[in-house]
DNA sequence: TTGAAAGCGCTAACAC
DNA sequence: GTGTTAGCGCTTTCAA
């Protein structure tokens, strides 16, 4: 436990003062390139490493990031905003900086359950990961500090925020669908306040329609409160499970949801792909181990992590606070879960079911 | 954004000095309790809250507790070190402490990739989960910061560490099994170097010794480089794929090869829980989303790094490095994938297949 | 281009 | 018990 060096020994070493050593530390201007190199070798042979506590005191920048989640998005089994998480750690250890994560109540009380790195000055600025309360983030804005928000948004609020290109990735899970001749879709989606899942509601209708298709409302279901296993499953129950003609195809807003729809369909004795086509979203692990393996649409979740840290950076050293929201683009993968539409053509009825 | 108040406000503000101030904030003792009651007055009033760096530089306490994962065992489906980091997020909030999470690669290797908030002096402390190379272990030692260990320890070193009653979680499922009536139980591992792997394969063997069953060889697998579905799925291969008997339960090392096995079973036409028992351990999610769910053993992940903060806190306060080693309790949770053994009674052969 | 010096907001001796 | 004061290790004017 050897003593570590600090900004004076560097000065002593180089022979110069600890102002020089830091406008080198800092990548100033208006220092020679022969003090620089001198200094960097006075370092180097110290292996010395500036104190992070000393320098946000003196510059009163904390070199942290905090990362605000709620509670319910951090328990949810599907690590999709673990993944986020993840991509900020990445970029921060770019970019010099440390994540301090703190899950908030869904609803925020600016009298308790404040973030402490909030009030102890402790972050730079602040990624807000998925939905949470309008208030939190006014809370936030008090404290001077820029904001991001990361999958999501408010209606009327001007914030900067990266973004799942959501109605993009319904466009291409709809389009291979129709290209494999389905016509009945249907639409199962959760938690609908929540700005991803309603925008993948409306590019839905949307897009069928731009593509000749008229929706059927039957086939829609977006009221399930939340937007898990249990909620797919109910949901796909009332799309499939009646007495009247189903969908051939049905898109899931999200994979969770998608996964109940299969033991949904499994238990109804609704074959995947052969009675029934299905298409998740996000492309979560879970995806690959179900049976057939789910066609989903790709988020690249981790990506979305990197980019919020990046624009957050900019902000925080540029101390512009330009409001830009960045779509991140997304893919599709074809697994098992869907296949071409295959017309009855023993079927005691005239074509294809429900075909309108 | 308006200028947060200091200590030296609060202090005027109390009509007292800074110092007594502080003795009240850190709750010192020689304060009398009138004093102390007018300082807190003082704090609430102005909403005061002590700045982190400033604090840290003063004290040389960062405040901050470091959390190290290997990147395999971070991007890992499944989010078991994620809840143990989740658990010592929720602890470090209850004691004031920030948790900073880094990944290091399998080969650490103290030229380059050192973790950042060790050559800054940013963390009082780090906690090590899961399985990570020895030598960073002796390298954060030269820090003097206290270590601990979550699900993971060395052979050689007295360091302490939190981790899972192994053993015990072996001695349930097998004894569960027992009482269904199996006796010809195979067991699957993977990752064997990972303590907690080799502890319940050792396990494995006494406990089953112990209950009078010897264990076969040939319905052991652990040379699984991994302990991913994939790698379940070939060690479940490996045991109940051969033209010989087969065991009529199975123990999997963990979840995820669990699963593994029940998609084997499914391609090779074996029925869980008809024709095998299947139990897994650790208890992660997934488990609930199989067809049956997998009966398995229940590891409190989040626990874990609840109390590996709070034991690491007492070492750092107190500066007693004792050395202790806790380990957590596990459950058994019953769900469909065990059942009565049943002996074949219109069978051609005599009794269950394989009994010896 | 470099150096001297004044803090940043707090803790911790040490006086009183 | 409470106050005075000297730093902690750095950044940042401001001079030189």
């Amino acid at each position: 436990m050897k003593k570590r060096p600090t900004i004076r020994d560097v000065a002593r070493q180089a022979g110069l003062s600890i102002s020089t050593v830091s406008l080198v530390l800092n990548n100033k201007e208006h220092v020679s390139e022969e003090t620089r190199r001198t200094i960097q070798r006075a370092i180097d042979e110290l292996g010395y490493h500036p104190q992070r506590s000393a320098r946000g005191l003196a510059s009163r920048a904390s070199g942290n990031i905090g990362f605000l989640l709620s509670d319910e998005h951090f328990s949810q089994a599907e690590p999709f905003y673990t993944k986020i998480f993840l991509g900020t750690e990445f970029a921060a250890r770019d970019l010099h900086y440390y994540i301090l994560l703190t899950t908030v109540g869904r609803n925020f009380n600016a009298k308790r359950s404040v973030p402490r790195f909030l009030l102890e000055r402790n972050v730079d600025g602040v990624i807000v990961a998925g939905k949470v309360n309008e208030r939190l983030i006014d809370y936030i804005a008090t404290f001077g500090i820029p904001v991001l928000l990361v999958d999501f948004e408010f209606r009327r609020k001007m914030l900067s925020s990266v973004l799942i290109d959501n109605r993009g990735g319904i466009t291409i899970a709809l389009d291979h669908l129709i290209a494999l001749g389905h016509r009945d879709i249907g639409f199962i989606a959760g938690d609908i306040g929540h700005p991803s899942m309603s925008e993948r509601h409306d590019a839905f209708r949307d897009v069928l329609a731009s593509r000749g298709i008229t929706p059927v409302d039957r086939f829609i279901t977006i009221d399930a409160p939340d937007t898990d296993i249990p909620n797919g499953f109910e949901a796909a129950r009332k799309i499939l499970g009646g007495e009247t003609s189903r969908p051939t195809a049905v898109v899931a807003a999200n994979d969770a949801m998608a996964i109940g729809c299969v033991q949904y369909a499994r238990s109804a004795g609704i074959k995947i792909p052969d009675d029934l086509s299905l298409v998740g979203f996000d492309d979560v692990e879970l995806c690959l181990h179900t049976d057939p393996p789910l066609t989903t649409i790709r988020v690249f979740k981790e990506e979305m992590g990197r980019i919020a840290v990046q624009r957050l950076v900019d902000v925080i050293r540029s101390q512009i606070p330009a409001v830009n929201s960045t779509r991140v683009p997304v893919e599709l993968v074809v697994r098992g879960s869907t296949q071409p539409h295959s017309v009855p053509v023993v079927a005691g009825d005239i074509g294809a079911p429900g075909l309108g």
